[in-house]
DNA sequence: GTCTATAGGCGGATAGAC
DNA sequence: GTCTATCCGCCTATAGAC
């Protein structure tokens, strides 16, 4: 919008400028934490922060702007640790890697909770998310298609069994979604993008509390059943087990 | 606690307090679907009631308490319409019974998405359940293991595959939850309860919004699978297809 | 059991000086 | 960009009269 020669006092403001929204956001996610979405308060992040909460609106013009760019940097930090994973199992086959990244994804989850919450728990009563959240929000699902589009090239990919009756809406979801891949994949995958994120959900919010105690080895075997579901040929251990 | 001679006068003064404590929750359940569960406030189911806030300190002795009995409520409601379903497909195969339950709990998610937000959605900050949640909570659970008992008793149940590494977990949950049901099968179940909560928390929780259309049958399909996956011999169509 | 009154907080958002 | 001051609302919880 101003100009583009980039004098040094410019650039020292507009330096200041990112790094004490990234200091709110960061104060924000602290309070995230021990307050939850719904009693995120501009108030209580500028008293932290030593400001004064008129201050604030210059950086967020609401609550609720402060909450939408929390939540895209958490999409944007989820889908760059699925990302990562994929890229460390670059050379491994798509089993490997689906397993990988779901491994990944619960990580995440579990190092951050309350960004997971934000993202993939309850609903925040009166928010409702602006459309700039999709391009991040869809990472994730580019990184498992990408993996599936893989297999589906190679010899890796059977196809899963497809009801008739199911068969129009999984035509549909292929032509939104990865025209390129088969429908009874992307159906298939779409039920089991929900059921991964069940099981990361229980374990991240505590349902799993004393019911099932190897956490870890269980989520493998849950996912590497998942991926069997979607139809990748997958290794009968997780890539944890390729390193010991 | 008091006599128990019941005189009319007692009874009337006992059938008040349970109707004033009823309309209490009632207000509240209809708060929780605007507000949301940490914004729950004692003030303000008083004045909607007519109330003032300090009169309900007598029925309720704090906001926790408040919440602690919706929370036993909605595991008791979600658990009333499991069994039914159950009841009433009493004369079907366990695969049949299966697939009911998961579409009545569906049901009910779907009818009461502010309490299913309560019971299965992201924990409610600052807020920690007592023991008294326990019982309600264990309904649902209880009747998936009927089913499985009824499968294994009969010749309806195909043992999961485990791997040797989730043997030693697999026979401490049998050994907690159902010692006459087979490791493999506790084992398979619990992935399974996690994995049908993620199906009916993405749709509940609008994650399948322009994502899944026809999310009824999508769900039958997923769950029929789901009970493959526990080794429930299921019929091609869900208990919903005998009726029409 | 219900009321008034009160204590001691909290919040979002804006106006206008500097 | 930050400040003070302000508006107007909200909350949990208790004391003490009736």
């Amino acid at each position: 919008m101003s100009t583009a020669h980039g004098s040094a006092p410019q650039g020292a403001r507009a330096r200041a400028r990112i790094e004490v929204t990234a200091a709110i956001k960061d104060q924000a996610r602290r309070q995230l934490a021990a307050e939850g979405a719904a009693k995120l308060s501009l108030r209580a992040v500028a008293r932290e922060l030593g400001m004064v909460s008129s201050a604030l609106y210059r950086y967020f013009p609401s609550r609720d702007d402060l909450l939408t760019a929390l939540i895209i940097d958490a999409y944007n930090s989820l889908g760059e640790s699925a990302e990562a994973a994929r890229d460390t199992f670059a050379d491994a086959g798509p089993g490997h890697r689906w397993v990988a990244v779901c491994e990944a994804l619960r990580g995440w989850a579990l190092a951050h909770p309350h960004e997971y919450a934000l993202i993939h728990g309850s609903p925040v009563p009166g928010y409702s998310a602006p459309e700039t959240t999709i391009p991040a929000a869809a990472r994730v699902g580019e990184v498992f298609f990408g993996i599936l589009r893989d297999a589906h090239r190679g010899l890796g990919l059977a196809k899963p069994s497809l009801p008739a009756e199911l068969r129009p809406e999984a035509e549909r979801m292929a032509a939104d979604f990865a025209p390129d891949l088969p429908p009874e994949t992307v159906a298939a995958f779409v039920a089991a993008w929900a059921q991964l994120y069940g099981l990361v959900g229980f374990e991240v919010f505590g349902q799993f509390q004393r019911v099932v105690e190897d956490r870890e080895r269980f989520f493998r075997h849950a996912v590497c059943r998942l991926a069997h579901g979607v139809g990748l040929v997958y290794p009968q251990t997780g890539p944890a087990a390729a390193g010991g």
